[in-house]
DNA sequence: GCAAAAGTGTTGCTATTACACCCATGC
DNA sequence: GCATGGGTGTAATAGCAACACTTTTGC
């Protein structure tokens, strides 16, 4: 241990924006602090690097105290790294974004960290730089989910059409043509139609579909171009 | 300082793909290692994030002793993190890759760190887990040069477009059509005409195009589809 | 004049848009 | 039966792939 000369160790953070779906609205999962520095105010879920912690376990840790949720899908975004980013000590913070089925996740593990789901439009100021992360990790989604097939992450195993077009509406913030969005969604032939009805509509009642789980697998890296260039 | 209990501090390397393009091949440029530990093995330039050093900075600092230049373009790629990667200490390591004009760095400044331009095919086995670095970076050019035209970072400000298609065919090691890539990026308008024209050829010389800066700015996020997702 | 590389044109196909119409359900 | 939401259809257009031909240059 400590063989490098010259050379100062430095505290590293994980911090996640954890994302989710209620069929309306997209959320995000916020932390009041009971804690010091900022006891009070609102921020990004995190926790501190271990010494023989490997990252992705630190990541699975944090991510799994918060929502007692394993094998969640994230994504590293970038590190932050300003030597004052933290008022009390200089600390990186390596950044991810997370989705997770809002109804899956164990709501003791949220409160037990003292943490709620926010929508993401009218979030309240968090502290230290959180706030360009969470504009940094929305950027990503967008990104990202134009292109891959992400959003399922976001949704119950099973779903419908109407509410798939939802959640894309809800990441862009714009509408989408139903016809159009059906046909792009199905001519992936990632859907698989479970023969199954939506029964909470109290009118005409969607289809429910599950994911194709090897063709998502298989085709994740392909582009689908889900969202055109002009709607982002 | 060192106000948070009972959280381990931890070495943070940056390490750098630094991708060069010499109008055949994609090039890497590699350290020879004349210290500890690995001394006479191959790998990426790398060094550490001092205690008062933005992450930023520290990043332009590594580059710029590397190259000579400043302003170069580069991307952050993941941070390695397992716990054994290093064998003398654990390090985190925050890599990233970033693209220069091969004939504009500074040849003094890569001899002074022991650095050569390699092929990136024929390049050697690196040290601890600086393949997979290479491999990730590399996945994530072809992912972003597909879409963004941060091809041109690795060209001469003045270019012709059948070196531009030498690059994407270096960058996608596979043929493309030279009718229709010319006119995929022509229609992008990101190419000013210089009037002037490729004097280094023995047959018919090519117009010398130079980008359009401002929109090579403001059309970056956009997306720009110059490679199939078939060639990809 | 000929070989080699660069520039421009055409055509058929596929994908995308922007629409309209019909069906199922609950009241 | 009617309002609401969900499923399917179509016609016009734009973009792309796969081609051939012409021009410039050095020898």
């Amino acid at each position: 241990m400590n063989k490098y000369p010259h050379s100062t160790r430095i505290l590293v953070a994980l911090d996640c924006i954890v994302f989710g779906f209620d069929g309306e609205d997209l959320k995000l999962l916020l932390v009041k602090r009971n804690f010091e520095p900022e006891q009070g105010k609102w921020s990004l879920m995190g926790g501190f690097l271990e010494q023989n912690e490997d990252l992705e376990v630190a990541t699975n840790r944090i991510l799994y105290d918060l929502t007692g949720l394993k094998d969640i899908y994230f994504e590293e975004i970038k590190t932050f790294g300003k030597v004052d980013r933290d008022p009390v000590e200089r600390t990186l913070s390596i950044c991810f974004f997370a989705l997770i089925n809002i109804h899956a996740h164990n709501q003791d593990s949220a409160k037990a960290q003292n943490a709620y789901w926010i929508d993401l439009k009218n979030r309240p100021n968090l502290i230290f730089d959180h706030n360009k992360m969470v504009d940094l990790a929305l950027q990503e989604l967008q990104y990202k989910a134009a292109l891959h097939p992400i959003g399922f992450e976001l949704l119950p195993e099973k779903f419908t059409i109407p509410q798939l077009q939802k959640l894309y509406e809800a990441i862009y913030d714009s509408p989408l043509d139903r016809r159009n969005f059906s046909r792009k969604i199905l001519s992936t032939n990632l859907l698989i139609d479970t023969g199954e009805k939506n029964q909470n509509s109290t009118t005409k009642k969607a289809i429910l579909y599950q994911l194709d789980k090897e063709k998502y697998q298989s085709q994740f890296k392909a582009f689908h171009y889900f969202i055109s260039d002009s709607m982002r």
